[in-house]
DNA sequence: GACGACTTTTTGACAGAGTCCAAGTTGAGC
DNA sequence: GCTCAACTTGGACTCTGTCAAAAAGTCGTC
């Protein structure tokens, strides 16, 4: 669907900061809204900080965008949405990487004991080391050894 | 074990801040850094803002205390370590409760496709609502209809 | 017990992310 | 064109949390 369209069936007034956005989320996933602020502006000249903070919170009302927030890290978003996908997330350098739920298609929404609670998501966060962080450690380890 | 041998096992000299820290992790569950030094202060009559996140990031890295961040919240705190646990929180009024791994002993530590990351802990939140604020809702729906 | 190296605590400043104003301007949609 | 929504500008402000330097305390050793 064009963007165009996406944004008015969303119920929002379609304009070029919304756009830009849009794209600028969709280009680039799990990215910060300074990343969005500088992006949005490499596209269309200038636009407000607060404009990118307030058409984020539209669109994550809206169901537009999601939007995460690990530890230690300022909200990062993303355009992928509705389809239950978690994330690994390296302790080391902060890397994010998408993950297909292991269950299934909104499988875990099944917790084992609900306390009555209605549950709508179930937010998994991997932590560990990414491939590049592991390697980088490895070598230093080596190189404390040889000496 | 006496909150006193605890800390000595794990390594750290043992203080009146670390443990009156130590006891408000340990009587109220899932609580804030700030909600921390209001109990302290009511123990110890003083203590420092900086202690607490001092002491806090000690506990977390020797393994007494582990912190969870939900989105949305600022970091919480608990006692309950080494079992991989999850949480079920309420999207209304923040409520945090404990719930078990569905899946077993340390299994949600498998991820679909883990892309080469080395993953030490799978952070699950189910988010939802609370049968308290479930029923509030239910009332106020009511009452709506009623007039 | 007292000493002394080392750790912890205190204090106050500071940083980062994000919100809230407010007033004026621009722009979207009917 | 009119009306209401969205954007800009600039600053103040909140909330979590960290940094740095000086003061105080812990604990192994004498
Ligand atoms: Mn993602
Ligand atoms: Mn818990
Ligand atoms: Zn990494
Ligand atoms: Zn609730």
């Amino acid at each position: 669907m064009a963007a165009h369209e996406l944004l008015r069936d969303h119920g929002v007034h379609v304009t070029a900061q919304r756009l830009a956005v849009l794209r600028a989320v969709s280009s680039r996933p799990h990215c910060t809204a300074e990343n969005i602020v500088e992006t949005a502006k490499d596209e269309i000249g200038t636009i407000s900080r607060q404009s990118v903070y307030d058409t984020l919170n539209t669109f994550v009302e809206k169901g537009l965008v999601r939007r995460i927030q690990p530890t230690g890290s300022p909200a990062l978003y993303e355009d992928r949405v509705g389809d239950n996908h978690h994330h690994l997330i390296c302790r080391d350098c902060g890397r994010v990487v998408d993950v297909d739920c292991s269950v299934g298609a909104m499988p875990c929404l099944q917790a084992a004991n609900d306390n009555g609670f209605e549950i709508d998501e179930a937010e998994v966060a991997y932590w560990g080391r990414c491939p590049e962080c592991k390697t980088s450690t490895l070598e230093k380890t080596a190189s404390n050894h040889n000496h």
